[in-house]
DNA sequence: ATGGTTGTGGAACAA
């Protein structure tokens, strides 16, 4: 069977309906990752997203900011989350698909959401970023360290860890994603997994591949300043399994958009 | 070096 898995980082679900509906008119995954959800529990459109097809929806909100979402097709047999962020944030949620999800039943799937880290690209001088260091280091080594076998893990990870992964490699070596302490860490957690990246199986490393455009920049298409922040990462027993990769760019320009585009990764199980 | 925009919630904060 093909199991299809989109990640996007939604910047609140409860205005981006209808960017969601336009978006399944051409691509109807299984599974529906999103971050930025901006609500809590009882705010979460339950009703319109089980009207988009989606019978099986698992959230970690909370007021405001952050949260995640899992929206999925098929059955689900566990639900994780609230791990990895000693602030309690609402930044991760990882399901098991279920007996009878067909041959991708037991497929772990995780959704992250890691911190952004502020503007100062200092621990010492700045609570977020060292934060965000923190985070990272629970991914990679913490009590609840994860497990790579049979299991995709997706989201908004804010940080583009290669040179083409952003604009210009120069001009964010001291901006928060692209920093040598982060992209060194990012490189850790990856191959603590370790973890494929799929998205650069299929995408020339040599390329430049963003999914986030600043919406501080009214002509982001022409100026083209744009960073890899969304991922998708296979464990290794599904590198071979990985049939296409697609970053959907043309969502930037819908009506009220997100500053990221969704990502889809298909696999074939 | 600065400022540029969006969302939540109704000011200030996060991104």
């Amino acid at each position: 069977m093909r199991l299809t898995v989109t990640t996007w980082n939604i910047n609140s679900i409860r205005i981006r309906l209808p960017l969601i509906r336009q978006f399944l008119a051409t691509c109807r995954p299984d599974i529906l990752c999103l971050q930025e959800i901006k609500c809590r529990d009882a705010e979460f459109p339950w009703n319109e997203v089980r009207g988009l097809g989606f019978e099986h929806v698992e959230i970690s909100g909370q007021k405001g900011y952050h949260g995640v979402a899992v929206l999925s097709r098929l059955p689900l047999a566990t639900v994780e989350k609230g791990a990895f962020c000693r602030h309690g944030h609402a930044r991760h949620i990882a399901v098991t698909l279920g007996a009878d999800a067909g041959t991708a039943a037991g497929v772990t799937i995780h959704n992250f959401y890691v911190p952004a880290g502020g503007d100062v690209p200092d621990p010492a001088l700045n609570p977020k970023f060292e934060h965000k260091l923190h985070f990272m280091d629970c991914m990679m080594a913490g009590p609840t360290r994860l497990r790579a076998t049979r299991a995709v893990l997706v989201g908004d990870l804010n940080v583009a860890p290669l040179e083409t992964d952003v604009w210009s490699h120069k001009a964010l070596l001291s901006v928060v994603s692209h920093t040598p302490v982060e992209v060194d860490l990012f490189g850790r957690v990856q191959a603590a997994g370790p973890w494929v990246d799929a998205m650069r199986e299929k995408f020339d490393p040599a390329e430049k591949l963003f999914t986030w455009w600043s919406y501080r920049s009214p002509d982001w298409e022409s100026a083209d300043k744009g960073r890899r922040l969304d991922h998708v990462w296979l464990s290794p027993d599904l590198r071979d399994n990985l049939e296409a990769i697609t970053v959907h760019k043309e969502a930037r320009g819908w009506e009220k958009p997100s500053d990221h585009v969704p990502v889809t990764a298909v696999l074939q199980l």
